[in-house]
RNA sequence: GGGCCAUUAGCUCAGCAGGUUAGAGCGCAGUCCUGAUAAGACUGAGGUCCCUGGUUCGAGUCCAGGAUGGCCCA
């Protein structure tokens, strides 16, 4: 047996139909060899082009799309990346077999910041300056290598765990044609007025003068900064204030600020517009406004007994205007008013008056400070929003590098124009106090954000970037997220993803990077106006008729692309590209168009697979992929370019996987289990199986190799046992499958075909459901019937033609075989998109090999279809019946201290309905072998012997009775037993009893017998039967026990002396124990039979030499066994 | 700070139109069985069903609040 492991691997390559041997199958020997199975169905696959032929074979007008989402290949492949792909990998298999095609094309994400980070790191650069002195050209040079650095170990992790999917004509993001296609994109949405530039605020790193991302910004917070805080007046315009606060003297706002190089920014105050402001005087000619809740802790200190002469409620401020403290445009920094997202200078003669002005705002807490909240909107997202809803102005004092800006020649001009802002902060403090408008300076504690790189304090800066107007879309991307996909798990859908999209806001898809899809946006020089780009043909046309010459647009990225300058559309000077690229979440959410080249080539293609039926990644992407996809098909549907508002139809969202502690698995932690080690230890098949059946797709999972192993033992091990199983023994027959007519007639085979089909239909709609979990948790639950009551229910009957060769056995032996092997063809199929390998190995084995009609593949034959007529849902409820019958029996025997290798005279069951009565009559010879009993009888149901317990249904009264159900509940428990008795049989005929007042029907009664022990029984029962065993012993009983341990020990000697399974012996007996020997030769032929004996001798004569002997003990007495090779 | 998810035996997970004594697998202990099985059977130990309130005749299940962990966003 060891080696059929190895004859197996051989003896495939020869793919000619039959083998030259006798045997019917190849030989399959009891430990699956996963790593050979792999390889070698690896090798047919790839030899016999099974991947390809799977799409091609199916009809091409019926396809089920499915979209690969682009996984990035400079960095190792993890065993969340093999979760992913194993999911990807379930649902096109399936429907492969439900018939459709199944294209998949892969694809891989190049572009973006994560990449750009580590060419960084690898050429010692750390700076965007740095980059720029370095060289783009030879900067994205390397970006483009190393994105494909990892490409062989990903190719390799995907071809192991067996995800089909088409890498040679896979997309990449940054090659021209993918690019063109984004650029359509960006085109369409513009030519539709859906992308616009406006400023938004970002974390910027003034050294490295970019922006950061979150991730980023969550790498650099610092926790216990410490910063000036410095407590300011702003002069109120007496004539604005409320009517009833104007006078002859001072009123000045009091604003806090730990940033006081942002005040010359300064466009607003905010005050919380459902607070109370007092107004204080603190003497007779100056008045100060703030919370009236901070009055105290604010002007500690500074005013000794403050004067409140006024309260009033924020709201009453809004509108009021005050005089800065700076007026940069007097230095030349102008100011700007919104319109929408926009910004026009402010011009004197248009009517615009740089005037500041109080607002309201929901964000300004009481927590700190003064109630009062210095506005730029320049400088921090709420300030911008502020600024834009309440129509301040906005004013840029600072550029990207951090530095005062202005004309420091100008006369009004600070000190501190063209000084670092962390430098300007004193000079200003000092500057107010000396003018009297520094009310207080603190040091104040708070966590602040620094560049992860280079450690510069960062500064919220509001910066153009470009938008697409998806705000605009809100309505139809909620709805048909809502009505036209379908999320599982469901509420990812409902919640995370929905609240999202519900909260929409304008999609900032701009980078100021280097690697990535440039925006094909040309601004003029001259007047400003700017184009965009639908194609490369248009470039080069608008290019070479503005500058003579055709560009080369062989690579579109940076800095080629910036070089090309073309003829402004408005005013025919030149215009230039912007310099900022693409986000590469732009580039993931295109790729339903730009895999194709869409719309500039393969147009049919694009057709036929948009959008696609199903989608799977992790959770993560439900802001990443899952939005970029949705959002661009959205707009692109809103500007009337393709045809439906969704890109799929079906999305998993997986849940990620922690280590076994519940701790996400990270490099720093040193957590990360390595996938090839899962697939080396227990192969591809059982790593798959487990992230099916483990736990729910959605749910995050605890992993460790220790489950994937116990996965593979407990479920791969036992169907491989009982495939083994039957190819040994088919062989062993010569057995050939054949098709013949008419269902089995042997019961257990009618029920396994029952629970089969049952299970055909569950496991069907389960896939249909995208639920894998149940699907699989259902096959486990069969495959284990399957091996532990199946086939473990039929073995005599497949050695029967192997032990007496007796006609009458054949008829059932035939029927074993043929269920059997409808059972694991059919199990082939249903797990072939779980477990390819295994299932491809049965299928090959059992069918593909023999019959040349039969598809060659698993992977190419049709689903299996739940035949009706054959599932007999009352014959599995009997069984279930028989199983637990069995299962008390040995536990009363077990209890008893029975073996079960004695013999008891009788069982006796009591059952609680008809249809169970006759269920135990038909299946008794099944319970009389299970439990080794000589006879089965039903209890007789009004036996005196049975004490009753009668307990009130409560899904039936609990909602009739209400209240008064704990009395009825109490009178029940306490009722005297005849009573009970006698309740209990009117019951059971049907009566409707009176107890309490209550009138119940037998269907509100729940009735339990008790079945006392008589004398020498053993009993054991659940709520659905009783088991009593007879425990009386014979003498009769008590010698064929003896004999069944003699044949226990002969078949120990068998395995002993290297004896096949069907190795016919001489057998010879001795024994000086009077009983035994008497026992031995009284059951002489049934220790011949059970042990493939064709001559036996019990005379205990002297032993050949040669024979294989033992001396064994049975009930203390001893035996001397000799056999040998008949 | 907000949203979504999870929390049930030592570990991994079921259970949830609300129903009487909360289950499985692994692990542990004992017994048994075995010519497909590296398996299997039976028994046992092991539970504050995360906590606190509420609704209800009845809550692991529904509601509210909280805790812890995960993810996504501020």
């Amino acid at each position: 047996m060891a080696d059929t492991a190895a004859e197996a691997a051989t003896s495939n390559h020869d793919s000619s139909t039959s083998s030259a041997t006798d045997q019917t199958f190849r030989p399959v020997g009891s430990l699956m060899p996963h790593g050979e199975l792999e390889a070698r169905i690896r090798d047919f696959w790839r030899e016999r082009d099974i991947f390809r032929r799977s799409v091609e074979e199916r009809p091409a007008d019926d396809v089920y799309s499915f979209y690969e989402g682009p996984p990035t290949a400079n960095g190792t492949p993890g065993v969340h990346h093999v979760l992913s792909r194993v999911f990807k990998d379930l649902f096109p298999r399936y429907q492969t077999m439900r018939g459709k095609r199944v294209p998949r094309k892969g694809g891989w994400d190049t572009h973006g910041l994560p990449v750009e980070i580590e060419v960084e790191k690898m050429l010692g650069l750390d700076s965007k300056p740095a980059i720029e002195e370095y060289g783009i050209a030879e900067f994205n040079r390397h970006c483009r290598e190393s994105v494909m650095e990892y490409v062989e170990q990903w190719e390799d992790m995907t071809e192991r765990v067996a995800f089909w999917i088409d890498m040679s004509d896979a997309y990449r993001t940054y090659t021209a044609e993918y690019v063109e296609s984004c650029w359509w994109i960006f085109k369409t949405l513009w030519d539709a007025g859906l992308i616009y530039e406006a400023r938004r605020t970002t974390p910027h790193c003034p050294r490295c003068e970019s922006s950061l991302s979150s991730h980023e910004l969550s790498q650099g917070m610092q926790d216990g900064v410490r910063d000036q805080a410095v407590t300011v007046r702003f002069r109120a315009h007496n004539d604005s204030l409320p009517r009833q606060l104007r006078w002859d003297g001072s009123t000045d706002f009091l604003a806090w600020t730990t940033t006081p190089w942002t005040l010359p920014a300064n466009s607003g105050l905010a005050l919380n517009g459902n607070e109370t402001y007092a107004v204080v005087e603190i003497s007779p000619t100056e008045r100060l406004i703030l919370a009236q809740q901070l009055v105290g802790a604010s002007l500690e200190g500074i005013v000794e007994t403050p004067t409140i002469v006024a309260s009033l409620p924020g709201s009453d401020f809004v509108g009021v205007s005050y005089d800065g403290l700076y007026e940069p445009d007097q230095w030349g920094v102008p100011a700007y008013r919104f319109d929408g997202a926009r910004l026009v200078e402010c011009r004197e003669e248009d009517g615009d008056l740089p005037t500041r002005k109080v607002a309201a705002a929901d964000f300004v807490e009481m927590e700190s400070g003064t109630g009062i909240v210095h506005i730029a909107p320049a400088f921090g997202e709420d300030d911008y929003l502020l600024g834009r809803e309440a129509g301040l102005l906005f004013r840029q004092p600072v550029d990207l590098s951090g530095h005062i800006v202005g004309d420091p020649d100008a006369p009004e001009a600070p000190a501190f124009v063209g000084t670092w802002v962390k430098d300007a902060d004193p000079m200003i403090m000092d500057d107010l106090e000396s003018r009297g408008l520094l009310l207080r300076k603190d040091i104040y504690e708070h966590t602040y954000p620094y560049c992860w790189r280079c450690d510069t304090p960062l500064l919220y800066y509001a910066k153009p970037s470009w938008y697409i107007a998806t705000s605009q879309a809100k309505d139809l991307l909620t709805q048909s997220n809502t009505e036209l996909i379908h999320w599982h798990p469901e509420h990812t859908g409902t919640g995370r993803y929905g609240d999202w999209l519900a909260n929409n806001v304008d999609w900032a898809v701009s980078r100021e990077r280097y690697w990535g899809t440039p925006l094909p946006f040309w601004r003029c020089d001259a007047c400003g106006d700017v184009s965009c780009v639908g194609s490369f043909e248009e470039l080069s046309r608008r290019a070479e008729e503005f500058s003579g010459t055709k560009p080369d647009l062989s690579d579109p990225h940076r800095p080629a692309v910036d070089d090309i300058e073309i003829g402004c559309g408005s005013c025919g000077g030149a215009a230039r590209r912007v310099p900022e690229v693409a986000d590469a979440w732009f580039d993931s959410g295109a790729m339903p168009y730009a895999q194709w080249h869409y719309p500039f080539e393969n147009r049919d293609r694009f057709d036929e697979r948009f959008p696609a039926d199903f989608i799977c990644e992790a959770v993560d992407q439900t802001r990443g992929w899952f939005y970029s996809l949705h959002a661009e098909a959205a707009m692109l549907h809103r500007a009337e370019a393709v045809p439906e508002p969704i890109s799929f139809r079906n999305v998993i969202s997986l849940g990620h996987i922690l280590d076994e502690a519940g701790e996400k698995m990270s490099k720093s932690k040193g957590n990360v289990v390595d996938p090839w080690e899962v697939l080396d230890e227990s192969g591809a098949d059982a790593l798959r199986w487990y992230c099916y059946v483990a736990s729910p797709a959605g749910n995050p999972r605890r992993f460790s190799p220790r489950l994937v192993s116990e996965a593979q033992r407990r479920f791969l091990h036992t169907l491989w046992n009982t495939y083994s199983f039957f190819v040994t023994y088919a062989n062993i027959d010569g057995w050939q499958p054949a098709t013949r007519e008419g269902a089995p007639t042997v019961e257990l085979d009618r029920w396994i075909l029952s629970e089969l089909h049952s299970l055909i239909g569950r496991v069907t709609k389960a896939l249909d459901d995208y639920d894998p979990t149940t699907a699989a948790r259902e096959i486990d639950a069969f495959v284990d019937a399957l091996s532990n009551w199946y086939v473990r229910r039929s073995r005599r009957r497949f050695w029967s033609s192997a032990r007496s060769g007796a006609s009458a056995d054949l008829g059932a032996k035939e029927s074993a075989y043929r269920t059997l092997y409808e059972v694991l063809t059919t199990l082939a199929r249903l797990l072939a998109p779980m477990t390819p390998y295994l299932s491809e190995d049965i299928w090959r084995n059992l069918i593909a090999e023999l019959d040349a009609e039969a598809a060659e593949s698993v992977h190419l034959a049709q689903w299996p279809v739940a035949d009706a007529s054959l599932i007999d849902e009352s014959l599995n409820q009997d069984m279930q019946l028989v199983q637990r019958v069995a299962s008390l029996g040995r536990s009363a025997r077990s209890a008893a201290g029975l073996k079960v290798r004695q013999p008891l005279a009788a069982v006796s069951v009591a059952v609680r309905s008809a249809r169970d009565a006759d269920a135990v009559e038909r299946l008794r010879e099944t319970i009389a072998e299970e439990l080794n009993v000589k006879s089965v009888t039903l209890a007789d149901a009004a036996s005196d012997s049975r004490r009753y317990t009668i307990k009130p249904n409560l899904r039936t009264l609990g909602p009739r009775l209400g209240p008064q159900l704990p009395a009825l509940r109490a009178a029940l428990n306490d009722l005297p037993p005849d009573l009970a008795s006698h309740i209990a049989q009117a019951a059971e005929s049907g009566q409707t009893i009176e107890v309490e007042g209550v009138e119940l029907e037998p269907a509100d009664l729940l009735i339990e017998a008790d079945t006392e022990a008589a004398d020498s029984a053993a009993s054991a029962e659940d709520e659905r039967c009783a088991v009593q065993l007879s425990t009386a012993m014979t003498a009769e009983l008590i010698a064929e026990g003896k004999a069944r341990e003699v044949i226990n020990r002969i078949q120990g000697l068998r395995r002993d002396s290297g004896l096949d399974p069907d190795d016919r012996i001489s057998l010879r007996m001795a024994s000086g124990d009077r009983e035994l020997a008497s026992a031995v030769s009284e059951f002489e032929s049934l220790i011949a039979a059970e042990t493939l004996a064709t001559s036996v001798s019990v005379d205990g004569a002297d032993l050949p030499q040669g024979m294989h002997h033992t001396e064994a003990e049975v009930d203390g007495a001893a035996i001397v066994l000799a056999l040998e090779r008949a």
